[in-house]
RNA sequence: GCCGCAUUCGUCUAGUGGCCUAGGACACCUCCCUCUCAAGGAGGAGAUCGGGGGUUCGACUCCCCCAUGCGGUACCA
């Protein structure tokens, strides 16, 4: 068991959208296995037909590949241990279940789906009224069924199920790498479900039953997985086979530290909808790089210094003794912050390149040449892609209309914007070339004629060029424009003033 | 209810018995820079390490109890 290659694998099941939890368990298995010079598998856990998605697949594959997390063995690439849908390898999850029928390890059970849920309810009353033992689940009804009442169900054509035959006594034990030892007492658990009706497995037993004939030698995955280790214990037992080890990643809450991250859509308290999806990241203009950095670090941290890693690093540093054993919230603050640095650090041309496709999306009829002409001006101001459109829509339209007020910042009177935007409008109209450093002699020496606060006057033409209060610098946004578009616009607004009144 | 796991500034975390009068980062506040907004620079505020008992010369670090949170308790994964 030293000297074996590592192979870790995500599973994911097909029932929805790649989540950030699933995300981060990819993440920390292809880490993983790339530090350790293993293999990284991705299986998938098509067992429950009544929850399957058809978009769940393309969604799952495209993020992983978004996030740069290529799998060494899978769908579309295949591998020596497929196939790795689990719906191609249901005759394999048959075989062990009937082995384990055979030796008398499990059992099939006839239960109806109503006796097990009023079954289930009859027990929380119990509970409630402070009776019972605690003891969960199933009542073990047709264990010790004789073969009078078998003959009997199978007459009436009832398809069972297989459940395994769980200890009545004694205690069940295993290591997390992360958690330490734990212990179980037996008969807190319940003869847990193997093959359903349906012929399909359940995740117990697919998951035991791939994981060893893939030789995964180490599972990564969520802690709500946690307690049902045990049961995965008692069948490796049963089956005679060595367990993987086992490392359970913590849970990713909420911004508020509060709640779990759920796939559901959630809100902040301000009302703010919260992103859960990958692809709703990829939308909204986050990097893959600074996903893939800040999702390292949601349950994982180097050291008090370092944050900022690439992938090539990730792979260098990544440590699982350095996983963290307590939930973290999900802080979108510091994604925005961390996704901001990465933008900054961006080629002007990588930029512009990214920016084209998003701005096109939103609508502005943008070409390159503009956009990279733009790029040196919102690079430091934009934490996402998608916001590089508010910044700069204003030179993919034709026509502006003026809020009056925004033209009057600053307390000026419309006579005083309408002399400066005036002043503005020859000074520039008269510029035999247009460049923002010849733009910006002209401004500036008839800011300091009108005797207006720099602000006060820049802001006045910000307004009139751009419509916005805020813009990217002026000067170079004007260049941007053009001469022609820039006094046209000028114009206009001081038309627009002398309407004022 | 029962079982399991967790618990350091608002948030992410560093910390593995003395280096901690607890360090860093995000967010927040102030100032500088400045044509707006950012970015950048300089400061600031913010944690009696969930509570209570032990162990020890000494505990954020080890043990026990409690509280709280999260997860599980399906023919879902």
């Amino acid at each position: 068991m030293t000297s074996q290659t590592v192979r870790v694998r995500f599973a994911p099941s097909p029932t929805g959208y790649l989540h950030l939890g699933g995300a981060r368990t990819a993440l920390y298995n292809y880490l993983f296995a790339r530090h350790e010079g293993g293999r990284f598998v991705l299986r998938i856990e098509d067992t429950d037909r009544t929850r399957y998605h058809p978009e769940a697949l393309p969604d799952l594959l495209m993020g992983l590949r978004w996030l740069g997390l290529w799998w060494d063995e899978g769908p579309e690439i295949g591998g020596e241990y497929g196939p790795y849908y689990q719906s191609d390898r249901v005759h394999l999850y048959r075989e062990y279940a009937e082995q384990l029928l055979r030796e008398g390890r499990a059992y099939r059970c006839y239960c109806s789906a109503e006796r097990l849920a009023s079954q289930r309810a009859r027990q929380r009353e119990d509970d409630d009224h402070g009776g019972a033992t605690g003891t969960p689940g199933y009542d073990r009804h047709c264990r010790y069924l004789t073969a009078k009442q078998i003959a009997d169900y199978e007459a009436q054509g009832i398809r069972p199920v297989i459940r395994l035959a769980v200890p009545l006594e004694g205690v069940t034990e295993f290591d997390d790498l992360l958690r330490g030892h734990i212990a179980v007492q037996n008969e807190q658990l319940d003869d847990l479900v193997l093959l359903k009706s349906d012929g399909f497995p359940t995740y117990h037993l697919a998951n035991v039953v791939d994981d060893h004939l893939m030789a995964i030698t180490h599972i990564l995955r969520g802690d709500e997985w946690l307690a049902s280790v045990p049961k995965h214990v008692l069948l490796y037992r049963a089956f005679g086979w060595e367990m993987p080890v086992q490392v359970h990643l913590p849970t990713i809450l909420d911004p508020s530290g509060k709640g779990k991250l759920s796939k559901r859509k959630k809100k902040t308290a301000d009302g703010k909808e919260l992103l859960t999806y990958i692809h709703e990241f990829r939308q909204k203009g986050y990097l893959p790089e600074a996903m893939v950095n800040f999702l390292a670090l949601v349950g994982w941290s180097y050291d008090a210094e370092h944050e900022f890693f690439g992938r090539d690093e990730l792979i260098r540093v990544f440590d699982l003794t350095r996983v963290s054993k307590s939930p973290g919230a999900f802080s979108y603050d510091k994604l925005d912050y961390m996704n901001a640095a990465y933008i900054r650090g961006l080629g002007q041309n990588d930029l512009a390149g990214r920016l084209l496709p998003i701005l096109r999306e939103s609508g502005l009829d943008a070409d390159i040449d503009s956009v990279l002409a733009f790029v040196p001006h919102i690079q430091e101001r934009i934490k996402v892609l998608s916001e590089a459109s508010e910044w700069i829509d204003f030179a993919y339209v034709d026509d502006l209309s003026y809020d009056a007020g925004e033209l009057l910042q600053k307390r000026l009177t419309p006579q005083q914007a309408a002399v400066a935007l005036e002043a503005a409008a020859a000074a520039l109209e008269a510029l035999p070339e247009y460049s923002e450093t010849a733009i910006e002699a002209a401004l500036r020496a008839q800011a300091e004629a009108s005797g207006l606060k720099a602000r006060e006057f820049f802001g006045a033409v910000r307004v009139a060029a751009t419509g916005k209060a805020v813009a990217p610098p002026l000067f170079g946004s004007l260049a941007i424009l053009g001469q022609a578009r820039t006094v046209r616009r000028l114009k206009a607004a001081i038309a627009a003033l002398a309407a004022l009144g």
